[in-house]
DNA sequence: AATAATTAATTAAGATATTAATTATATAGA
DNA sequence: TCTATATAATTAATATCTTAATTAATTATT
């Protein structure tokens, strides 16, 4: 069993991962505008047509309490459309809207040029057994 | 070139694995009255006698901004002393006092068995793999 | 020595995270 | 129907993150 340092911690190396790949890209949100978390809503919004908070925090990891406003300053910026749903009014809808569909077609090309460029400087199998090995952990939540 | 999904991606795939393993870290941080950020601290500090802000800002990952406020909440809890250098008057550096000790011995093994707990659940080529991968992309880093 | 860069820590401003509590609505069961 | 329970979103309080700017001290240059 190996004994390590708490920095070869499985925590503090997720966190350096994040620490070494993330301010690339928020580079590019900053240049739109955005923040990460406003991007991680819009990305989600560009794939999903209409969703639940409940949904969308489970889908961009953003706690629901955080997510209100985050969504309230997405709102302001003309981003989204929220709509309370007829069937349980307790639900609340968000929706990208046009302006926020442009957004996507002028920020999508940058970002994921840069994901490229990043995926493709890392080995085949070192990349695939990573994203394999994150599943894995993932998968314990509980 | 495969294809994924956002939610497939390596940074939200980095944050899903922490989502996962953090909250059972968090829940026992809070046990003893502590923050992630403020264990981390600690936990450096544990092992390293007196660090200025620029190494615990590394050790920890927490920029040192950040660093001023959660430091000066550990010393108001009187987890942590401060000694400002007399070689370079800039540098602050800070260390761990008597309580602080002996919370570590408090709170050091419930920890580590949540860890060992974790580790345990995962097969050992597939934790490897992992640690190896994010190594990897941790080195990224410029 | 005097001035111009650098550096370490800090402050500032706005945004987000975390946990607990609250509000409004819906649903199950007596 | 009435009540107890559960759920979705929101608010509240405190802590932290991110970026830029500032302050104090050091180092390099002329």
């Amino acid at each position: 069993m190996s004994v390590h340092q708490f920095s070869h911690s499985l925590p503090m190396l997720l966190y350096a991962a994040l620490d070494a790949v993330m301010p690339r890209f928020r580079r590019i949100f900053k240049e739109f505008g955005l923040t990460e978390q406003q991007w991680r809503i819009l990305r989600v919004l560009w794939e999903i047509e209409e969703i639940s908070h409940a949904e969308l925090a489970a889908a961009t990891l953003i706690s629901a309490p955080s997510l209100v406003g985050i969504l309230d300053r997405l709102h302001r910026m003309g981003f989204i459309e929220r709509r309370r749903s007829a069937m349980d009014r307790r639900v609340v809808y968000i929706a990208t809207s046009q302006q926020g569909r442009e957004l996507r077609d002028q920020i999508m090309p940058a970002v994921q040029q840069t994901y490229f460029e990043l995926r493709d400087s890392i080995d085949d199998d070192v990349w695939r057994n990573l994203l394999d090995g994150l599943e894995v952990v993932a998968s314990k939540k509980r």
